[in-house]
Formats: C-alpha cells, structure tokens, sequence
DNA sequence: CAAAGCATGTAAGCAGTTACATGATTGT
DNA sequence: ACAATCATGTAACTGCTTACATGCTTTG
C-alpha cells in the first residue's frame, strides 16, 4: 500500500485540495501517515502527471488560492483494482515489545514500571479515541453501509487498544506472580 | 526505534555474525523487520564505527569466513538507556481498513468476499503463530522472568490477530443484517 | 543436478519524516 | 503581540526494501 490509494479514495468521495486532503489523514485514527505535506503534494502532481485526476486552481478573496484535484475515469479505475486487489494482514509494529524482549539488563522495578508507564499510554490513547468516536467524526456517509464500515473500522482500532491494555495488565500481574513465587517461596 | 537497537538487543544476549542477526530478525514474530541483509550489515558497521560493538573475523573450514560481533561497555550503556525510555504506542497499520473505507465503489458480494478473504489470511497467520509457539521457539531464557516476558509477547502478536479474526466475523455479520433489513424489510 | 544454506557485501530506489520558506488572516 | 489556520511548495534526510554479485557446501 501506499499513499497514493488513500488519496485516490478521498478525491472517490469529493474534490479536494492538498491541504484538505493533508488534514484528513493527519487526524484521522486509521491513517498512520503523519501530518506531512510534501508527500501529499508530491503525491497529487504524480497523480496528475498520470492522467488520474484534474486539477483546477480557484483563487480566493481572502485566502491563498487553493488547487482543487478531482477524479478522472483512469483514477477510478485504478482505485477499483486496488479496492479488489488481495487484503493484507494489518502490520503490528510494537517498539515496546523489542524493549521488553531484550529487557534482561533491567531490574524487576524498572520492568513493572515501563509496563505501568505503558498501560497508561495505552490507557489515554483509548479515551481520547473514544472521545473521537464520541463526538461523530469526519468522513462519507453516503449509505448505510459506509456508515457502518466507518464506524467498524474506528472500532477495530479501539478493539486492539483494549486487547493490547489487557495483554499489559496481565503481564504485570503475572511479574508480580513470579517474583511473589521466587522470593517467598524458597524451596526449588 | 530503529533497527540499531534491536540489534545491539540480540548481542547483549550472545555475540553473532551479521547473517545470524539477519536470520533471527527474519523469523522472529515481534521484529517487523524483513529478512534483509542489507540493513544489518550497514548498521553493524555503524555501530562499530561507534565503538559499541567490536567484531573479530573468524575463519571456518568449510564456510566462508564470518565477522563475530561482540557488545562493548559503551554499546550496554546506550542500549539500557534505550531500554527504560518511554514506551512507544504500538502502531498498527492496516491497508485492509483502508480498503475497507473506500469500498463503496464496490458492490456488496466484493466487500463480503473481502473480508472473507481477509478472514482466511488471519486464520492462516493464527495458524502459523500457534504452530510456531507450540514448538518452543528460538531465543534466550536466561531467567524465569526473560523465558515469562518471551512467551507474553509471542502471545501478545496472537491475542490482537484474535482480536481482529473477531472483529472481521462480527463486521462481516453485520454486513449481511444490514442487507437483509435492506433488502425483505420494504419500509423505512 | 538443482535448490537451499552459509556468509558478506553493494547499488538503487521507495516511503515517509523533519525542517524550512512564504505570506495573508483570524482568533486568543 | 503571538499563535493558529489557510495554502503551497522545496530540501535534506532516515528507514527500509529489492535486487544484484560472489562462491563454497550441504541436502533433496
């Protein structure tokens, strides 16, 4: 996957500029691109250099003129072989198990400690996404089933935050077990 | 996180070769890192620039040559440091959902046989995982307490894949409830 | 005999991030 | 006054992947 499926899917929806489409997917939870611009410029004059979408420059009374992109055909085309093409496992990167993997060199303390800092990470990250989730958000909504879609995908999002918050919770517990069994029990 | 520290990870555990931190990277579950050579060797070579590491070439009778890489005193300081740093949120990026959010070009039948197809990819990878857990897997267990945190990440990568089978069967349920109130229901 | 494993390395490129540059307008 | 929003763009970089090159040994 890249960028380039993502943008063609918002112009599918509506016709849009660099900076809207910028916006969308800074702050939308199930886009892992950053708030970066360039490579959604970058992205749309490919686009365009390809034939998929047109573009039209709209100035403004009071803002910089803004260069609206819309779908051509061509670009739908290309979309719709993407959109059928073969699903993808979702790719989990955790920079928190890498550290808790090669975690020997730490004392019990500090382990239970990152685990409880996490938990918390993990913790804020849930109540501010239902807090999104909440207050209906951005996106189409042009039929029942779009609706719903969007609604499942916020919520898959949500779904892993509580597994991987019950994972830590356990894990600490289960620390907690071990040195209580290694300490105290003495024998064996 | 980069791949520097999940190197400088693997040889606080035992000195290595670059071909056996490339394999391990490879087929270890929690390392998103593909079996690319080119990386490791760069990144050894930097860290020995460094004075982290020290390599020493040790010739072999029937295989070629292999350049053994050891950790040094400064190499532990900079990898603990990284150790007890704040914990990142994993992030988990999924073209699937992306797919998924686009989708209402396609008819219902594509989106269904979607997620079907999504469904039999992760039970394929839950499969494998189990398989691959039942048979003790590679990696250090220098304390209860490392072989304790090896099998809770192994179990972490399974439990979020259960999560999202999960999700795929009740999104794909409920794809076809809103179909049938759509389709007999007639009115409103 | 071919494929896979052992072992190191280089070249070229894609994807994505950070930071910089410009400049008017609106909100605190 | 300062920051944020609107709006587009460039430069430089990191992280990671694909593909290529070499050559011997073991396994199927």
């Amino acid at each position: 996957m890249s960028i380039r499926h993502a943008i063609l899917g918002f112009l599918s929806w509506k016709p849009a500029s660099g900076y809207e489409i910028k916006k969308f997917l800074a702050d939308s939870t199930w886009s892992h691109w950053s708030g970066n611009n360039n490579q959604v410029y970058t992205t749309l004059v490919q686009l365009h250099r390809e034939g998929l979408v047109t573009v039209e420059t709209v100035q403004q009374e009071k803002y910089p003129a803004r260069k609206m992109y819309a779908i051509e055909p061509s670009g739908f085309d290309e979309l719709r072989r993407w959109l059928v093409s073969m699903p993808e496992l979702p790719e989990l990167r955790s920079a928190f198990h890498v550290q808790l993997a090669w975690g020997e060199l730490l004392g019990d303390d500090d382990i239970v400690d990152l685990l409880g800092r996490y938990e918390r990470e993990l913790e804020g990250q849930l109540l501010l996404r239902r807090e999104l989730a909440r207050r209906g958000r951005e996106g189409p909504s042009r039929s029942p089933r779009e609706a719903f879609l969007w609604k499942r995908i916020d919520e898959s999002g949500m779904a892993a935050l509580e597994t991987e918050l019950e994972w830590t919770r356990a894990t600490r517990a289960g620390l907690f077990d071990l040195r209580r069994r290694t300490v105290s029990g003495g024998g064996k």
